[in-house]
DNA sequence: TAGTGGTCTAGACCACAGC
DNA sequence: CTGTGGTCTAGACCACTAG
């Protein structure tokens, strides 16, 4: 553990622990270094570390005090499936229900898939043991991955191929709910109309548009992650 | 914009627009030193935050590379309501439905509040000009709060009120999707049975309890917001 | 074993916000 | 003004690891 990861925790431990209320103020970079024996520089990227989490705020001429949490604002860790899947203990597998190539995009949903040539289209299903995890429907655009025309999906995920043949550059999201329409329902093993979230997702390289993911998992709550940011803009 | 951040973003720019392609190894802190003339500890801190945003991977003895996107792994934000209300242009407004203060602790939903005294149980809704925007069913232990028992909660948002008077120090959340009963879609104006996103937090403070909030977003698809972040675990 | 990144030092100058 | 944090320098030693 180094020096600067020591300061930082200690003073992490006492925010957390509510003994620095929000507003008190932390101890000048000069006392730290007074008190750790230490140089400013290795203070200073402490302070700077907790000031980029959002556990404090830095005022020059004033002092570094513990942030309000202003906002309510939180981060929601999104992992790739076959690993919340694997990391559950359960065996992962993914099938494909359907394979077709439309001439072109379609207008609606897939607009920020700018260009209008051919797209292959994808549907399968990821399985956590013999329970029917994730249902995906996706979209790829062959002009800018031409090596999914002849790719085998019949048991790799759209997704792992594409990471291993695409990297993608940027990546965008959505999320919320719909309620699983009667194909989808079979698939998924659940009620018509059952409530599902709904993740969709854009991906492009170098500024192209390369795929949209549309993920349905079936509710009632699917436990996703907890991630920890107070402060915030 | 200081040298650490010109560094940074130049690099930032030749991985994202796709020139330095995952695997890449990217200049060796002593050759960016030269092109930069400055000081090691200056690229340090570039390739540092490079590395902590999942952009880049550093081996010693190696150098550093561009990261592979092994993981489809994004971060989702997720703001505050009444933000995400005023910044669509929106008025914000807040009505309390109901207000109870129940004995104890309800077992099942609430087990991550672990005091089994009184608890305070708010419904209310949040507006977007005249539309219902979210339904929010919130319980509040009134060991960590007891202030919380005489204030007015009839036009502040629990969730403003307990920012200002209980600063929270940890939070988690959970996501998914649940069909609206009857009430719920009466509330909402919605129909019974539409599928809704559900957002539930927890907050603590200094390791205590302080509340629980379940949210009802009325679907099809909310548009939380997206994040990008490559690389990844 | 040689060369990389990880970390730290003991200074320095500056911008800026409180006093 | 004065003192804080923001940034940078020109070194240094060390741990690790790839060759």
């Amino acid at each position: 553990m180094s020096l600067e990861r020591r300061i930082r925790a200690e003073i992490e431990d006492r925010i957390r622990s509510g003994e620095w209320r929000p507003g008190h103020r932390i101890p000048f970079e000069h006392e730290l270094v007074a008190r750790y024996g230490c140089a400013r520089a290795t203070v200073n990227k402490a302070l700077t570390a907790l000031s980029r989490a959002g556990l404090i705020e830095r005022r020059r001429r004033a002092g570094s005090f513990v942030a309000f949490p202003h906002v309510q604002s939180a981060v929601l860790d999104i992992p790739d499936i076959r690993s919340v899947i694997t990391e559950r203990g359960d065996a992962y597998r993914f099938a494909l229900l359907s394979r077709a190539v439309r001439p072109r995009r379609a207008a609606a949903d897939e607009a920020p898939l700018k260009p209008v040539g051919p797209m292959l289209v994808l549907e399968g299903l990821h399985f956590a043991g013999a329970a029917a995890f994730c249902l995906e429907q996706r979209v790829i655009d062959l002009a800018a991955v031409p090596e999914a025309r002849t790719a085998d999906f019949s048991a790799m995920p759209p997704g792992s191929w594409l990471l291993d043949h695409v990297p993608w550059t940027e990546a965008r999201h959505r999320i919320g709910a719909a309620n699983a329409d009667a194909g989808q329902a079979a698939h998924l093993g659940i009620a018509e109309g059952a409530a599902c979230l709904v993740l969709e997702r854009w991906t492009w390289r170098g500024g192209a548009g390369v795929t949209q993911a549309r993920q349905l998992f079936p509710g009632p709550l699917f436990d996703l992650v907890a991630t920890f940011r107070p402060g915030g803009a």
